[in-house]
DNA sequence: TTGTATGCGTTATCAT
DNA sequence: ATGATAACGCATACAA
């Protein structure tokens, strides 16, 4: 059927062995017969079995990404910059989702990883999720997005500090009642959510103002859930005069419902997201930017590294990467 | 190292045939044998060996997706639910993205297609694109979304029935001076794009409605450009009164120039889009939405077919889904 | 129903 | 620098 290695072999009159040294670019290759074979196995339009190379050598050249969604932007915007990276390096790239807690019936990923690949990818898994726990005991090479664990390498943005560099911005505008859309209740530790709620509590306690209960709505990170969060807070007896939102999804929803309510952004109420979603300058929302391609192009880059030192045990590098905040007239000065 | 297929032999006292055809499923194995290996297998931790399985059987078990762009709402969205139909059935998800005509450096999909999957998919290429070509060219099984090309499966919706419905909404509704927001400039034949214009002329033709070139203009199918485009219908000596855009992104681009212009979409001037945009809710757009998602899994499972049945040359069907307009209040009667 | 034996196309070790 | 050859782990045609 297909050309194989020893066709070529046979025509440029050497050994196999020597044809795979010399297509693999490894050393000990006279130059002029790594030119033939070259040639020739360009000639005979030869491509390389990846089952057999794979078989014979153990590695198999690909890495996974495991993600709760594909859809959404934040996943699919980091999805964009691993791809790119591995495309680059010759690594196929092997896409996975998982359910979440709440989600659809789905396959755990972790059997599906074994014998398949070299390395994992992860998307901002909870760090509890029994199924992440599961991918982390196969004990590849591993590297997270979006999240951290202890002894894992990851990359992410400082979270605390994209909840303070919100809040902050709606303190120095002025506002005191400032109101909070997080994701869900029960915030387990070491999450995105749990450290942005951390920041705006630091950055609360530093401009001496106290924290409202009653100025904190769940959004669960989607749309649909930020306007019920946001309309839960505008029909308070006393509503925020500023809202942080810890996403810009979340914000848009909100944005939605002051709207249905009559009120503008900026104008009425001051909102700040944390993303940088392509939406955001559409719809004038000011937010904490994060630098999302770069998450998943420096994750990967990580990993290939990872891949590549033998037995060097990297010592699990926290990488985080920096934000910046983008004002829009979503925020404006407190004017009672 | 690892647990082979010959340690469950072994230690179920069969051979390795027996196992592999007790593992798979296939007939002719005795029930108490298999039970037998099976629990064998799992006690023993055993997963098969996809590279030496793919090597002696000639199938690898994945098909790749070949898409020009990862982020973006219409592509991440066919992604998932071809992702979803591929995991029930146990197949590995090879993701490629490639360069666009303008779009950045990348590899030809082609040669990274070969002797690694066992068919493809394909989203939204241009059916001239000579990547895509290349990819027909291989000969693997294939199914085309959100494209068609004669000979080849597909799945679409009906694109001249959502420019058509699209702007028989409008014309409904009274408006007569009807803009147009396409693509680009040089539209080429069996594209959605194309597909959509006929609509549009179609309708227009049919209301006696003649079409105004000035009220055309480029978005690119990209937010920025739906906003240039809608900036360049506004400054015309007689704007239209309404607008329709071949997709959602631009559709938002040219609300947020009409808001830049003082004007509010549906009071003052209407607007219709295509795609059903995750968005388009927030942003009160009127849409011929269609079902992103399922366009996806349809394909995915279309083509699993294709692999089941071997020899059987499908007869290329071209699927068409069905889309239904939704009316937000970003159109309304036209009121002079 | 089950076993035997060969082939799948490389890589890598050990010679030369 | 190059060659010979034994793995690699499974599927399958053929026998039994």
């Amino acid at each position: 059927m297909a050309i194989t290695i020893k066709d070529v072999a046979d025509a440029a009159g050497v050994s196999t062995a020597t044809v795979s040294r010399a297509l693999r670019g490894l050393p000990n290759v006279d130059a002029s017969t790594r030119e033939r074979i070259q040639k020739i196995a360009l000639d005979l339009d030869y491509v390389i079995s990846p089952s057999a190379s794979r078989l014979a050598s153990g590695r198999t050249g690909s890495i996974a990404v495991i993600t709760p969604y594909i859809a959404r932007w934040y996943f699919s915007t980091v999805l964009s910059g691993v791809e790119s990276v591995l495309q680059s390096a010759g690594i196929d790239l092997l896409l996975m989702s998982v359910s979440t807690p709440e989600g659809q019936h789905r396959l755990p990923p972790a059997p599906r990883l074994r014998r398949r690949v070299d390395g994992a990818l992860v998307i901002a898994l909870s760090p509890r999720d029994a199924q992440l726990q599961e991918v982390l005991d196969l004990g590849l090479p591993t590297s997270l997005i979006g999240l951290t664990m202890p002894g894992v390498p990851s990359v992410t943005i400082d979270d605390v500090m994209a909840g303070r560099m919100a809040t902050q911005h709606l303190i120095n505008l002025g506002h005191e009642r400032i109101g909070v859309i997080t994701g869900a209740a029960v915030g387990s530790p070491f999450t995105a959510e749990t450290d942005r709620y951390r920041g705006f509590e630091a950055a609360m306690k530093d401009a001496g103002i106290a924290i409202d209960p009653m100025l904190e709505a769940y959004g669960y990170f989607t749309i649909p859930g930020g306007e019920q969060a946001m309309t839960a807070l505008l029909t308070q007896r006393k509503p925020p005069t500023a809202v942080f939102a810890m996403s810009d999804e979340m914000a848009f929803g909100a944005i939605r419902a002051m709207r249905s309510h009559g009120l503008q952004p900026g104008r009425d109420i001051s909102i700040v997201g944390v993303d940088g979603h392509d939406m955001s300058e559409l719809l004038d929302l000011s937010t904490v930017a994060q630098p999302v391609p770069d998450l998943g192009r420096i994750a990967a880059e990580a990993l290939l590294l990872q891949l590549r030192s033998p037995g060097t045990e990297s010592a699990a590098e926290e990488i985080h990467l920096p934000t910046r905040l983008i004002v829009r007239s979503s925020t404006r000065p407190y004017a009672p």
